[in-house]
DNA sequence: CTCCAAATCAGTAATGGTTCTTATTATGGT
DNA sequence: ACCATAATAAGAACCATTACTGATTTGGAG
């Protein structure tokens, strides 16, 4: 894999953000001081990033998927109303894939976990 | 809501099947006897049948949707490989929503599981 | 049964997120 | 400096899904 200016970049705006971004929202980030770059990029690179590991990416039902810096086992809730991500660790969770495979019979090696509601702030 | 032929036959052919079916699927069995039927039609009922309770929406990252006759409370494990859709009831799932609800703050409703793996046919 | 408003429909255009294609440019080893 | 390879920008293409349109069906009131 080749260095790339724009790959550093991607990478940097997901790591330097403390919510999680789309990939749209990487784009319009580095657009104005990156007027060549293109979207297509973006979604290429934040792709290879999250095969690779060094990022995760998060399928939000309904909506443009959201690319997080952390790739460590954790969880997500969204809000119904601002659409808000929230991290949470959810204990034993990992363990649900080992159970998972014994007792069904496939070979899984990962999950995706979303929960719906509305955060505090939209309870208002 | 008013009676419809299509809604009926709609909900009949997924209650019907033994796998989880997308809005295509269904269109497709349907389509040879009810050449009138759109695929639009198809879309409309099976979000109201979700809405209103009688069926499931499962979302399906990178692919269709599918619909589940069942609405009870079970999670889904999909097949990298064939994608076909397993169900799966994860005792104490159901609890995580009320305890997201008090640890987060959020008010949690609903949660989406998706586990990914390769199921025993394809494993050969 | 007939009339009518509301629900539903078929057909099709539009949308939005994402990937693919193509021709061009940058990268890093020799 | 040269060259094969990787990466790029720009925009077309793609796919699932929704929105819009004007026509049709439904079910209750008279």
């Amino acid at each position: 894999m080749k260095f790339s200016r724009q790959r550093e970049l991607i990478l940097q705006t997901v790591r330097q953000s403390e919510e999680h971004l789309t990939a749209e929202q990487v784009y319009e980030r580095l657009k104005p001081e990156n007027t060549t770059l293109s979207l297509g990029t973006v979604y290429r690179n934040l792709n290879l990033l999250a095969e690779q590991g060094t990022l995760c990416r998060i399928p939000v039902p309904g909506g443009a998927d959201v690319f997080d810096r952390n790739n460590d086992g954790h969880q997500h809730i969204i809000c119904r109303c601002c659409g808000s991500v929230m991290d949470w660790r959810i204990p034993k969770m990992e363990e649900l894939d080992q159970y998972l495979s014994e007792l069904t019979g496939f070979a899984v090696d990962r999950h995706d976990f979303i929960a719906w509601g509305t955060c505090k702030n939209c309870q208002n």
